[in-house]
DNA sequence: TACATTAATAACCCGTCAGTCATTAGTACC
DNA sequence: GGTACTAATGACTGACGGGTTATTAATGTA
């Protein structure tokens, strides 16, 4: 009786019950990438992504058979391969490979590193040994790409005398800790305002490039590198 | 009726049910730290903490308020309580700041990155937005006197010209950055043992002290630095 | 052996949440 | 309007897990 009288006064008590069974997965998962990314896998509760998505509990499992499967769909959805374009622009970059270097981190910075897709490796970072299969899914589609492409970049610099002659396979880690770094540091420590995390990421890339092209040392003791020797 | 021929046949059906005051809290813990570390702070069970330890989940309440104290106690015990001898043993370092730089990132490896502690920094880089109480706590037990013992290094680099006049803060994040990785990476992916996941770590960071220290670029190039200015 | 002390236990309480299912209502077609 | 179909709902269930407490038993003392 409340209920009704409450109804007719106020218009969108209730919304509208609405069918919309092509519209119902896109948004499912657009909200539970939101969700995951926010606040984990465990944290996340199913009923809260339905809201979101503007749904019932009940719709969410009529489209995802459980909580896991939404996860998995989250996570395909959201690797689309974006590194054959990628790998293509590298392929005809023209400048220098240290101007390439620098540029290839920013850009990854504008494209991934400050877009939610950081959140899914994060997220994926976590939740790894809990999901052996997705781990193998995400190393395929994702690690070993970007792998492949920072490699290409650290080779054209040492078969071009412009890169000292390190190990590839190994250098490639210096390149990519930064990165896995700071998205892993933005969706954590980084979100939480207190006064000795903050890190203003384009300022802390810059530094970073010139710190790995360079180093840290001032020139004067650059003729006197430690003993490489074990 | 069969327990009791059971129990007559193998001699430890039910553990006898022993008081050890004493012992107790460092079983606790350590059980804590195996399982916080193999399965993420939410994830562990209580209970499980108090099998592991050979005691029953009551007991493990009588010695830790909460299983929040309980992962609290697992910090201080294993990360925190460090930090005065490390401080101590940098005052008093000897040799160049590269050096001193070198050998506190392998020490770091062997003491701290290469032991289960590593796993709480990865954990805790995971759930820090879920718990802000822990995250605060960790913040100012552990983040902040990390900073701390890394600005001093870089400092003292700086301050005896040893180091380019860079941005500390900012470096303190270069330091950092790779050692955060690794430890993220040792409990995710490396974990797995698939092909493109090897990293040998100890390689690793010994190519990336070289690279902070000295930088990619061959010592022919070293006078041409890209454009520093924004 | 009797008794006091207290470490240890296991059954219990209660809130939470993934997943279910009987019911409701939007839509299309006649 | 009437009817068949099914998208959508939300109350419900069962399991789970943090924390509590009444009870049990190990130990020290006389």
């Amino acid at each position: 009786m409340i209920a009704r009288i409450f109804s007719d006064t106020c218009a969108k008590v209730q919304a509208k019950r609405e069918r919309r069974k092509e519209a119902r997965p896109g948004e499912l998962l657009a909200a539970a990438l939101e969700l995951f990314v926010e606040k984990g896998y465990a944290a996340t509760r199913s009923e809260e992504v339905a809201r979101r998505a503007g749904v019932s509990k009940g719709t969410l499992f009529l489209y995802f058979a459980s909580k896991e499967e939404l996860f998995k769909a989250v996570v395909r959805e959201n690797i689309a391969g974006r590194f054959a374009e990628w790998n293509a622009e590298f392929e005809v970059y023209p400048g220098s490979t240290a101007e390439m270097l620098r540029y290839a981190m920013m850009m990854w910075w504008e494209r991934v590193g400050n877009t939610p897709a950081a959140g899914i490796t994060k997220l994926m970072m976590s939740e790894a040994s809990n999901f052996p299969e997705l781990a193998a899914f995400y190393q395929q589609e994702v690690i070993e790409p970007g792998h492949e492409l920072i490699r290409r970049i650290l080779q054209r610099g040492i078969d071009r005398g412009e890169f000292r002659p390190i190990d590839t396979e190994l250098a490639i880690y210096t390149v990519l800790a930064p990165m896995i770094f700071l998205m892993s540091w933005k969706h954590s420590f980084g979100a939480c305002a207190c006064p000795s995390t903050i890190l203003h990421p384009e300022k802390y890339l810059e530094l970073q490039v010139q710190t790995l092209l360079y180093g840290l040392c001032a020139p004067a003791s650059k003729g006197t590198p430690l003993a490489q020797g074990k």
